[in-house]
DNA sequence: AATCCGGGGAT
DNA sequence: ATCCCAGGATT
């Protein structure tokens, strides 16, 4: 297919939209914008992009900064590994690199936080390395254009989509080939209802041909959601009581409430039982959903909190302080709906 | 190879 | 409710 590269590329010249990360060949700005981008889209990207190129102008200022602020800064973003390995990432250029960006796609993927896609992605969009990026949109396009039905989610469906994409990169121009796949994926060939009408390959679509677009790209597994239980404290005093979560699990280095876990949904309404009586007030139950977890929630204003709670240390915090802690959006939720309700 | 890690928008 | 988004690390 000598047309995939023309027909997608002279499509993106006129319909792309006008990103600010598309109006620089800086390995570093492209670098932030990638990683903000990783599972998230572009709407919800853009104001934190402009965020961290404002508060961190250059890799000496992002790596000189604490964890903490960046953390505070990603907040509300999600999967905050992003955040806490693009910092460490930031550290590690300085000192393993010298302070150089790494420049080949090899080189990238020695960071941290960086893994094929990204390295592709930086490669040929500031150094015009001819290797290919594979996203959720490069799955879908392909998967349509060339009607493959291997599942994307297995190492077989890994490798014959990243064989297939390198096999067409364009050796001369790897930055707008790339470009032009994930945007035609982003804009036309969108998972429900793609505009194959105005597409630019439809007329070499084999899907579109053979009716299968409906059925593309094909995924074989089924995340399933594990359930937990937790009940939050709150004292009702000047102060906020905070505790940050270290361990292995979700939001990690975020803080939170004081917290008890209940492993079933027997203890959980046990223990809620329990708490009813010894809270001044306490809320509805709340659940906030992840990727991977349902998670069932109730806040409890206690007159009262010990200072360490469950082994781990509890900040007493005023309230005046709380806009340097990174909380995740559950706890930010919460604090909000306090203040409103307090006006 | 399978699982974990958030939050939000579209359908 | 379900899907999936400019994915990567860990086990």
């Amino acid at each position: 297919m000598a047309d995939f590269h023309l027909l997608t590329t002279d499509w993106y010249r006129q319909n792309h939209r006008d990103l600010p990360w598309r109006n620089t060949t800086d390995p570093y700005y492209i670098w932030l914008s990638e990683v903000i981008l990783q599972q998230t889209r572009v709407a919800q990207g853009l104001s934190y992009y402009e965020k961290f190129v404002r508060n961190y102008p250059s890799l000496e200022s992002l790596a000189s900064a604490e964890e903490q602020q960046v953390l505070k800064d990603w907040q509300g973003l999600g999967y905050y590994s992003r955040a806490r390995n693009l910092h460490f990432a930031a550290k590690q250029i300085m000192n393993e690199f010298e302070g150089n960006f790494p420049s080949s796609f090899r080189d990238l993927k020695k960071v941290k936080g960086i893994g094929n896609y990204t390295a592709a992605a930086i490669a040929s969009f500031a150094y015009k390395e001819p290797v290919a990026v594979v996203d959720g949109n490069v799955y879908r396009v392909l998967s349509r254009c060339f009607d493959l039905s291997t599942p994307i989610d297995t190492s077989a469906g890994i490798k014959e989509f990243q064989d297939l994409a390198q096999l067409l990169i364009h050796p001369v121009h790897p930055d707008i080939h790339n470009q032009a796949i994930m945007e035609l994926g982003a804009l036309i060939c969108t998972p429900k209802k793609p505009e194959c009408n105005v597409c630019p390959i439809n007329s070499i679509c084999l899907a579109r041909q053979n009716k299968t677009i409906e059925n593309r790209p094909v995924k074989s597994k089924k995340t399933k959601v594990r359930q937990r239980y937790f009940h939050y404290f709150i004292e009702e005093s000047n102060h906020i009581h905070l505790a940050k979560r270290s361990e292995k699990d979700i939001w990690q280095n975020l803080f939170e409430f004081p917290l008890f876990e209940s492993l079933s949904e027997k203890d959980f309404q046990l223990k809620h039982k329990e708490l009813s009586n010894k809270s001044i007030y306490h809320s509805e139950v709340i659940t906030h959903l992840l990727s991977h977890q349902k998670l069932n929630v109730v806040f409890y204003h206690m007159k009262e909190i010990n200072e360490e709670f469950d082994g781990r240390e509890v900040f007493k915090i005023d309230v005046e302080r709380l806009s340097d802690y990174p909380v995740p959006k559950l706890i930010e939720n919460y604090i909000d709906r306090i203040n409103n309700e307090r006006k």
